[in-house]
DNA sequence: GCCTGATTTCTACCA
DNA sequence: ACTGGTAGAAATCAGGCG
């Protein structure tokens, strides 16, 4: 029989000495089922000797078959490493878990050069090699069995072939379970070994919400309830924020101290770890939300509460805060515990908003790359990129190259102009397509149509990248232009899809988050070229890229010069010309002719102001808004008194075109802020830490803070971001920051915030008019 | 030892 | 833990001065 599923996540067992998969999915008539396939054996290659006859080999590892018990197999096979044909010995093995140890021990024999894809997960390899997509719809024919493992699944499944991908753009309809947790510690970070979990708070996209609460900081008990509810509720899928990395350890950890399994998966065991540090629950996809966060660039402190703020989840100024280090006095009072309910289930409803909001993109992306959608959102940008690399490389029998340490030489990338400081008119930014994807594709840049220096040109031709001199094939296609153009056809195809849609429409929102997954994807494939991480790394395909790329911007200013368009500024891809559109058409036109590139056009600006600084201004948008880029007012290491402050000049200096009004506006600013009437939250810095605080050279602000609450019991980690005040005092600036949390108003010194915040970011606009400090300061 | 300009360190941004 | 190019604040260094 035919059975039709969606996947939602996929491990292995090794079962009677047989490695099996494990797929895990939702079918149409909303049953859960496990389908199990024990139809791929593990592999990995041995790369042949060149002038070496592979059957020999063979014939040499045959040798050493007794002390390799569970070797199963050995395949002379023709593939290709870096496009150049290659004889590999394909070695299949019974326990994958071994593939890594047969692998280095075979590596050895006569003969062969080395091992390829012994660290490809057998779940991946399965997934890879029968191009099962997760977050997708499967068709398998298969025989129904009993569930004798006791997995909590509706039905059992025996594939008797491997799945095959439908085309069906629309998950299931999903049980989706939302939490977050509270636990107790009287002072610091609690500690598992000591400290109770005393809230966790649940809810469904079935309506439902509760709340487990330890009595008298016993947490046995909700840790049993909180199981027997995610079990009964069965869900697909369970979400939080920052649950990977604090919440699941917590639970785990508490749970087995405690001795209380906490068996909330489908195949009767707990939680864990798994490749990208992330916490796998088998049988349905944990997912951590603010490994999403990062495609919120706007949102700078990725707070769960600023994320569902921004994504119109709840406003924060109808929020219930309490910040890590109020939480113990909340549960200590009784008068204020039902304060700290109410935040925990707060938080629930908004993790269980943005899940509403970023499922779409998740999703999509997921089954882009291929990777469970568990595991796609912790993995790295690099990792996203690569996974979907090493599926179109299986298809093209391109051997996947392995990670190594590689020697790190830094090279040119892409030009920047000197903006032009002040006020200009109507502006038009000429914006090249894609820039970088287009020229690899174009050009046939990839690291298997490199020809190095020494080697001959290929009867086909070679493309030279301008200035560094990179030869590159003509042809054949090369993989990253493949690749490439994959993703733009895909992209093309959903794009026109799109068009049949309303807006609002569920197919609409499908079929757009797919798109923005594929730009993701596509946009960072320049940068995995040049990351000495990749395994497709080749440094003259990332350096040719960014040459070619110079090499367009350079030709569009020159023309624009010559047909007499003024050019104001420009940065990568971007031109900055006056917005004059006929002789715009015509650049576009002969750039179109010349490189084969599509340059057009993306906004024009009525009014545009540059500092005297590179990657700083701010254009104002026909409909009123500003483009702020680079300025104080986007970054998120300015107090936010110092940022909306400079938002609030730039527009009254671009609409009403007065710094007259704008100065005045910060000497009534400043008024305010001396007379404390500016919220203490706006006067709070924020930074990361971007290593261990021992790791720092000198001496800063946001470190010191960390240090101090280190000593206060509080852990602390890279990428956290510091909050603080500046307080009044002697001494260095660093001798002078509090924790936000832990400093009063009454403590902050305001004329730091006047003379190193505000007036420097009002200054930066202003002064371009003439205005000077002290006309900022009121009188 | 103090002052000052130059250099280094650091973070976050742009494309 | 995707790239290089960039700004700007603060810490720190280095050298002149007395």
């Amino acid at each position: 029989m035919k059975a039709e599923f969606w996947l939602l996540d996929v491990n292995y067992e090794v079962r009677d000495h047989g490695p099996e998969v494990w797929l895990w999915g939702i079918q149409d008539d909303g049953k859960r089922v496990l389908v199990i396939d024990r139809s791929l054996s593990p592999y990995f290659y041995l790369q042949v000797d060149e002038g070496e006859d592979p059957k020999a080999v063979v014939e040499r590892i045959e040798a050493l078959r007794a002390s390799l018990p569970l070797l199963a197999g050995l395949e002379v096979v023709d593939r290709k490493y870096f496009g150049r044909p290659v004889k590999a010995v394909k070695v299949t093995c019974q326990d994958p878990d071994l593939l890594d140890k047969y692998a280095k021990r075979l590596s050895k024999t006569q003969g062969v050069k080395r091992p390829f894809e012994e660290d490809i997960r057998y779940s991946m390899r399965y997934l890879i090699d029968n191009d099962v997509a997760p977050c997708a719809w499967h068709e398998v024919e298969v025989e129904e069995a009993e569930n004798t493992l006791g997995v909590r699944v509706d039905r059992v499944y025996l594939a008797r072939s491997p799945p095959r991908g439908v085309e069906r753009p629309e998950a299931p309809p999903l049980r989706i379970l939302g939490l977050s947790v509270v636990c107790y510690s009287p002072r610091g970070t609690p500690k598992p070994s000591r400290d109770p979990v005393v809230i966790v708070s649940v809810a469904t996209n079935a309506g439902g919400e509760k709340q487990f609460v330890a009595r008298d900081s016993e947490d046995r008990e909700l840790l049993e309830a909180f199981t027997k509810y995610v079990r009964d509720f069965d869900p697909d899928l369970i979400v939080g924020y920052g649950t990977n990395r604090t919440e699941w350890p917590y639970l785990l950890a508490r749970s087995q101290k405690l001795k209380v399994g906490l068996y909330v998966d489908r195949a009767k065991a707990e939680p864990h770890t798994s490749v990208y540090g992330h916490v796998s629950v088998t049988g349905r996809a944990n997912l951590g939300l603010l490994d999403f966060a990062d495609e919120l660039p706007e949102v700078k402190v990725k707070t769960l509460e600023n994320v569902a703020d921004f994504l119109g989840v709840m406003r924060l100024e109808q929020r219930l805060l309490i910040e890590d280090v109020d939480i113990p006095a909340h549960w200590e009072d009784p008068g204020k515990r039902p304060e700290l309910l109410r935040f925990s289930a707060e938080n629930t409803r908004c993790v269980m908003g943005v899940a509403e909001a970023m499922l779409g993109f998740a999703t999509q992306l997921s089954s882009l790359v291929g990777l469970p959608l568990d595991h796609v959102g912790a993995a790295a940008v690099g990792f996203r990129v690569e996974w979907f690399l090493i599926r179109q490389a299986q298809k093209i029998g391109e051997l996947v190259p392995a990670r190594g340490p590689r020697p790190y030489i830094p090279y040119a990338g892409a030009l920047v102009l000197e903006p032009k400081p002040g006020v200009h008119e109507d502006i038009a930014v000429l914006d090249f397509k894609a820039m970088y994807p287009n020229i690899m594709l174009l050009k046939n840049v990839s690291p298997d149509t490199y020809v190095p220096p020494g080697e001959p040109d290929p009867p086909g031709g070679v493309n030279v990248a301008p200035e560094v001199k990179h030869r590159f094939r003509v042809e054949p296609q090369g993989f990253y232009s493949s690749v490439l153009s994959c993703l733009i056809a895909i992209r093309d195809d959903v794009r026109s899809r799109l068009k049949a849609f309303e807006p609002r429409s569920t197919e609409y929102r499908v079929l757009d988050a797919r798109q923005k997954a594929v730009k993701v994807i596509t946009n960072a494939s320049y940068g995995y070229a040049g990351w000495v991480g990749a395994r497709w790394y080749v440094k003259p395909v990332a350096e040719a890229a960014a040459a070619w790329g110079r090499h367009a911007i350079l030709n569009t200013i020159r023309l624009a010069r010559e047909v007499g368009l003024e050019v104001v500024y420009g940065d990568t891809d971007s031109v900055f010309v006056k917005n004059e559109p006929e002789k715009i058409r015509k650049v576009s036109e002969e750039i179109g002719e010349l490189l084969q590139l599509e340059v057009k056009p993306d906004v024009v600006y009525p009014r545009v102001l540059f500092t005297e600084a590179k990657k700083r201004y701010c254009g104002l948008l026909p409909d009123g808004r500003l483009d702020v880029v680079g300025l104080e007012a986007v970054r998120g290491d300015w107090a936010a008194a110092a940022k909306r402050v400079q938002e609030r000049v730039l527009e009254i200096v671009l609409r009403d075109r007065s710094p007259d009004k704008a100065a005045e506006f910060v000497r009534q600013y400043i008024s305010d802020l001396r007379a404390r009437k500016v919220p203490y939250r706006d006067l709070v810095i924020w930074k990361a830490l971007t290593m261990p605080v021992e790791e720092y050279a000198v001496r800063t602000a946001h470190v010191e803070v960390a240090k101090t609450l280190m000593k206060e019991g509080w852990d602390l980690s890279v990428g956290d971001k510091m909050g603080y005040v500046i307080v009044r005092g002697p001494g260095r600036l660093y001798e002078k920051a509090r924790a936000h949390a832990l400093a009063s108003y009454e403590d902050v010194d305001i004329d730091y915030y006047v003379s190193n915040q505000v007036l420097p970011a009002a200054s930066r606009i202003l002064s371009l008019f003439g205005v000077t400090e002290e006309e900022l300061l009121p009188s």
